[in-house]
RNA sequence: GCCGCGUUCGUCUAAGGGCUAGGACACCUCCCUUUCACGGAGGCGAUACGGGUUCGAAUCCCGUACGCGGUACCA
């Protein structure tokens, strides 16, 4: 089938959007981009009891921070809308009415107790899960089985029905998925699925194929959980539009975490982040930490998740998001699930660290300072520091522990190693050596160190006897860039009173 | 239970009949570095099991096991 490609990320605005989430958004991204063609955002929030203040914002505002923004959404507009399906209602009772009318579909009129009580009757220990099915469907009150003046009365009285599909008994249905390549299923095995609920929203399985018609849809990509349920897509599309007609399914494989699937819980429990950003429910006050606030990149962020379950079979790991584009082919995405680590995870984010001019992201490092207390004042110079401890910064909230003491000076002093080989002569030494950097002309990294050198040759000894006491000094604990480095950047007036600070705690 | 989908180092994966099954993360060793890193060089470590097909199988077929998903008027 040769049109246009069109693809759309379909979420329910029930809370933050996970890992798996963002990565379903990443491929339909990709795929629409690499084919030049659009990436639409529909809202599927047709079940009215789940929905949940501010998810659709969050959902904007994640992908917004990915670099993943829709061609057309609620938010962007285009030529599809509206792309909310609850304001879409009014459109879905006539499918549901027209399979009924082709005899795909009937009307059901059982209360919630009367499918209670069947599912509890059909119950054993050999079916668990009693479905509504070609083997009860005729012991139900549906259409199928009351007198057509009795339907009609009904119907008229207006008495709550929904709309159920009548799943044929003997049929095999397959379809191509992109990944897995021919599925099928035995539609005997199939229940009789709701299609139209009794307040006359649809549910998911009418509202995907509908608006998918209707948006011109040309590849669906959603997660494995969905596979099940395709045959109802299938039946769908065959008797509303036509299966020539149908997109492209492509079912991606899960996203798990340390044991079993990937859940909230395990984010908790092993201490990584599974929401792209920080997510507060409203009704538990429960907070689920998001990777940007963990202190993740967007791009290393894409680049992790794109490579969690797919890659272009070279030995390359680090992408661009346009070389993403350039690149991605959904026939290459693994049919296995991937397990998620963190530590890969975080691996990327340090690549992503050192790759990125610090302007990139310095922005996000001076939130995370002021949010500590410290107000950045000088733009390069705080740009300077970030670009000297980039390498040893994992996630963009180590830059804090690593470079905190370049805008004030430590207050507790980590002297344990230096303490018991303290000497009056380093003391000496020391007196000496800031008494030598007041007559320094050049305040330069090189500078310093041909003069740290020099003074200890003068005072006998080891330079490396003294580098590491100065590296206390001055930054209060064992860790820093080189202790030179360190000296040049926080200037002289700091460097000698840090110096005489740390003579009177030894 | 039933249905579906999966299964290569601990983890992410390459190899889509043909070299000693390759890379990355993590871990360990060494080098560089008198901090911690970066970087460099090594090491450890896998085709779930059993049958076929074939001169030859991680790759194709069948079975078993295991894992995951689904089994709502939720998506």
């Amino acid at each position: 089938m040769n049109r246009k490609v069109r693809v759309r990320f379909a979420p329910s605005p029930t809370g933050g959007l996970h890992l798996g989430g963002v990565r379903t958004v990443l491929y339909n991204y990709l795929f629409a981009k690499h084919h030049g063609g659009e990436f639409v955002l529909r809202i599927e929030d047709t079940d009215q009891t789940r929905f949940v203040p501010g998810a659709e914002d969050y959902i904007f505002e994640t992908l917004a921070w990915c670099g993943l923004e829709p061609d057309e959404s609620p938010r962007h507009g285009g030529p599809f809308a509206p792309y909310r399906q609850s304001e879409r209602k009014p459109q879905y009772r006539q499918y549901a009415e027209q399979l009924v009318a082709a005899g795909q579909a009937y009307y059901a009129f059982d209360t919630p107790e009367e499918l209670e009580a069947m599912r509890n009757r059909l119950r054993s220990e050999e079916s668990p899960n009693p479905q509504y099915d070609h083997k009860v469907r005729g012991e139900m009150r549906n259409s199928l089985n009351l007198p057509e003046t009795e339907v009609q009365s009904l119907l008229d009285s207006g008495t709550p029905h929904v709309v159920r599909i009548k799943m044929p008994e003997g049929e095999k249905l397959s379809f191509t998925d992109l990944i897995r390549g021919e599925v099928s299923f035995d539609t005997a095995l199939v229940d009789d699925k709701v299609l139209l609920k009794a307040d006359g929203m649809p549910t998911y399985h009418l509202a995907v194929v509908v608006d998918d018609y209707l948006m011109e849809i040309s590849h669906a990509f959603r997660g494995e959980e969905w596979l099940p349920s395709a045959p109802v897509h299938v039946l769908l599309w065959r008797t509303l539009f036509g299966e020539d007609q149908m997109p492209q399914w492509a079912h991606l494989p899960l996203i798990l975490g340390p044991s079993g699937k990937l859940s909230k819980r395990d984010g908790a429990k092993y201490g990584f982040p599974v929401f792209a950003a920080n997510w507060a429910d409203l009704k538990s006050g429960e907070l689920t930490e998001g990777f940007r606030e963990r202190g993740f990149l967007p791009q290393a962020f894409v680049n992790l998740l794109a490579m969690l379950g797919w890659n272009d079979g070279t030995e390359q790991e680090l992408f661009s998001l346009d070389e993403l584009v350039q690149r991605f082919d959904i026939a290459k995405v693994h049919k296995g699930g991937a397990k998620f680590d963190f530590e890969k995870a975080k691996w990327f984010n340090h690549e992503w660290i050192k790759k990125l001019p610090v302007a990139e992201y310095s922005a996000q490092v001076q939130t995370i300072f002021e949010q500590r207390g410290i107000t950045v004042t000088d733009k390069g110079f705080f740009e300077k520091v970030l670009e000297l401890v980039k390498d040893r910064c994992t996630l963009l909230t180590d830059f804090w522990e690593q470079s905190a003491f370049f805008f004030t000076a430590p207050k507790e002093l980590d002297t344990t190693a230096i303490k018991p080989k303290w000497t009056e002569a380093k003391t000496q030494f020391f007196q000496n050596f800031t008494g030598a950097l007041a007559q320094l002309q050049t305040w330069d990294a090189a500078s310093l160190e041909t003069l740290f050198k020099e003074q200890a040759a003068a005072a006998g000894i080891k330079p490396g006897e003294l580098q590491l006491p100065l590296r206390i000094m001055l930054v209060g604990g064992k860790f820093g860039p080189p202790v030179f480095d360190i000296a040049a950047l926080i200037g002289k007036e700091a460097t000698t009173s840090r110096i005489e600070y740390a003579l009177t705690q030894l």
